[in-house]
DNA sequence: CTGAAAGCGCTTACAG
DNA sequence: CTGAAAGCGCTTACAG
């Protein structure tokens, strides 16, 4: 049924050898040889089996991508970059998500020297990294997507949250504001510590509030301080989609954005575009960090060296209408 | 390096048969031999190559999946109802991408007999649907998303288009709407000229803008109209992208939504819930379609017989305040 | 320039 | 209940 190398020597009156070296381009075969089982390759219409390929050579040319959801706003951007790069070169993705706590962990776990892939890109899911660096250790080679410059012993791609978060607290000191509160994301995240030390180291502030990223966190956060009657005249939250609650409690509560309180997130997913108003914001080069991972990667596969410091790609403050 | 069977075998001082068999519960083991096995094998972590698994059983335990982007605002969630139940299977999930044109279609058909999957889940990309036909035909289990119903070939997953544009026009008529403008996504996509027809077997209307799935277009459909200074009372644009440009231009033109105009969505992507009014709009069960073609592509590769008709999922209206 | 043979790590009749 | 052997579809020394 499947055509195999088999069929193409036999047809093309050579050995499976010379079959193999025709199609991987190695060894010297002659000129005539080489024309007629290309023919017969064509004719029969054969692709070889990766799976064999991968089992007689020792590696798959698959890298896997480990993510803790496929939902968040940003992760498609993300995953486009992973993707294009690895196809580019050739290479198969295998996905895999961990969104179901420490069960999805063990099977991944588990399936990681089962399934054959070479490298792993991973954004962090939580709870995993016990067991990824045990992974490394043995020998799989792992990049990792927005570490918090942690884990030095792994390859890893970042963006600059700390300046992110500067960028952000320069544009509002800029503009005149004095009194901002900050809406955090999960106090755990290296990237929340970063983003408050980064806005803080320009602007110092105690109006801090802790969030965990969703949209009824910036809501709540700005409900709790206009009913204590607290006063600010900008708010930064960790991210859009937590700045999309802030949004919407301030208009409800009839204060105006920027009139009264200026308002800047952090991502810039393609929601901000369409707030009411548009969301100024810090931008993270989402895809080309998904790009940079998938290089970094296919490089170590490719036998080069680990890089000694991790990759930085540099955010860019987006201003849109909500803080001028 | 790598532990395999023989290693198990030898250390358990049994056969690579023996192995074989309490790995995969076949055929009647010893208890004894098979506790000794067993504990050899937790002890040296061993865990079957998937690659020679699959190379000796013909298949691979790993489905494909083929979209023709990442970044579409839905394509998250599609992916995670994918991805959540091969997993739970205990499948693999390989992905790839079409965004490159005839290179990449020219690419992944290549891959196909290449990588070793055993199926696969299609949201399908432009000008593809003779290379799945004729991989579908020589073999291929494929299960078609969102597919139009016009491929009776593929076993497909789709989504009450019709009856969704209907549901808007019922909402809008009861409302007392009687001048609505429909915005179109691209003219060749079954889901538009469905959405179209049940829109207007309800609400007949030749106030019809031909548009592309864009905000931009939403925006200049808007524009012109009130440029041309047609009148109208309500906007059904065919997705929430496009929407939102409508909400824009509005806006911008100072006119009231709802109670000048009212807008309807398609799609509810995450985005719907924050523009300014919030969208009403047609819920499409996304992550539901992910699932459902997952299932039926499970099924089939589990030797069950190909589905006679298409699987309907209903869609549902969303009532929010762009048109209450 | 070309091929026979061993080997990659499994599974599966077949035989006992 | 258990094992020796062939086979899955390739690649790669080795020999000529």
């Amino acid at each position: 049924m499947r055509v195999t190398i088999a069929d193409v020597a036999r047809e093309a009156g050579v050995s499976k050898t010379t079959v193999s070296r025709v199609v991987n381009l190695k060894g010297e075969v002659g000129g005539s040889t080489a024309a007629r089982v290309r023919e017969v390759i064509a004719q029969l219409g054969y692709v070889p089996s990766s799976g064999a390929v991968g089992l007689a050579r020792g590696s798959s040319r698959t890298v896997g991508m480990l993510v803790p959801s496929l939902t968040w706003p940003w992760m498609g951007e993300l995953l486009q970059g992973v993707v294009d790069t690895v196809e580019a070169a050739d290479y198969g993705l295998l996905l895999f998500t961990c969104n179901r706590g420490a069960e999805s962990v063990e099977r991944f776990t588990s399936q990681v020297s089962a399934r054959a892939f070479d490298g792993l890109v991973v954004v962090e899911p939580e709870n995993t990294l016990d067991r990824l660096t045990a992974l490394h250790r043995s020998g799989l080679p792992i990049v990792l997507i927005d570490d918090r410059g942690r884990h030095p012993e792994f390859t890893s791609v970042v963006t600059t949250n700390h300046e992110g978060g500067a960028s952000a607290a320069r544009h509002l000191r800029d503009s005149g504001r004095t009194r901002p509160v900050v809406v955090t994301g999960p106090a755990h995240f290296g990237c929340v510590s970063d983003r408050l030390a980064g806005f803080r180291s320009v602007l110092p502030t105690d109006l801090v509030v802790a969030g965990d990223f969703t949209e009824r966190a910036g809501r709540l956060a700005v409900e709790r301080l206009l009913l204590e009657g607290t006063e600010f005249d900008s708010v930064f939250a960790h991210n859009d989609i937590t700045a999309a609650g802030v949004l919407r409690a301030l208009r409800a509560a009839g204060r105006r954005v920027p009139e009264d309180i200026a308002v800047v997130g952090f991502d810039d997913i393609p929601m901000a575009e369409h707030t009411e108003p548009p969301l100024t914001t810090v931008h993270q080069p989402t895809r080309q960090m998904g790009e940079a991972a998938a290089r970094l990667l296919l490089a170590r596969l490719g036998g080069g060296p680990p890089p000694e410091q991790p990759l930085v790609l540099p955010t860019e403050l987006v201003v849109r209408r909500s803080a001028p």
